[in-house]
DNA sequence: TAGACACGTGACTTTCAAGTCACCTAATGT
DNA sequence: ACATTAGGTGACTTGAAAGTCACGTGTCTA
């Protein structure tokens, strides 16, 4: 899951994925001239196995959807709590300036 | 910065480091048991690089520190926009649900 | 129904991160 | 002073991911 992330270009296709769902492997291939059309049917494999997107067939097209859930797990478990210690972080800062001013 | 989150030592440490923070490459290596010194260290690094953890020198020993704001960061820029996302989803659901029963 | 179209598979090469090791420097305690 | 302790460097191996390609399957359409 947070493997998938780590490619710069899965997180590309998310975002457009993200602007517009239910897009066909070959719209996606567009979207990445630098690779081929297998490049991008791996990391949309990646993608789909880390449940990220769902896919649906439609005759020989097979069409991508966006399912953000996931990340919203991560999200909840995992990133917020280290997002609350930024408040922390911030006090602190806060209190040092104070103290030499 | 995502890459660096990737790899489930590098999580594990950032936990470690989350329950209690200033410790040295020693007490972390510990922590690895699997990990020889020099897996460890380099996995240090590459926190350290991607900001995620911050060092101090004390005598002949290291010191590192969490700094939970690069994740706030990605957090805020990234995340936010998928998990806002995940309500259309459960709220899409409901409807499909009230309008089959 | 023949050709074009959209996608899939398996084998292959290449690139890079992960991990280890021999060896080194610097600080510390006694 | 000397051994010990804590950490650092550069070279090396290895395993997995990224990417490409030749070829195959199912599907639409003229």
């Amino acid at each position: 899951m947070f493997r998938a992330l780590a490619d710069p270009t899965r997180r590309l296709l998310l975002d457009r994925l993200f602007e517009r769902d239910g897009r066909t492997l070959g719209e996606l291939e567009a979207e990445v001239p630098e690779l081929t059309r297998f490049g991008v049917m791996k990391h949309l494999g990646v993608l789909e196995q880390a449940g990220l997107v769902a896919t649906r067939k439609d005759g020989r097209r097979k069409l991508h959807y966006l399912n953000p859930v996931p990340i919203r797990l991560i999200s909840d478990r995992w990133i917020d709590k280290y997002r609350a210690r930024t408040l922390d972080v911030l006090m602190d800062l806060r209190d040092r300036l104070e103290g030499t001013t």
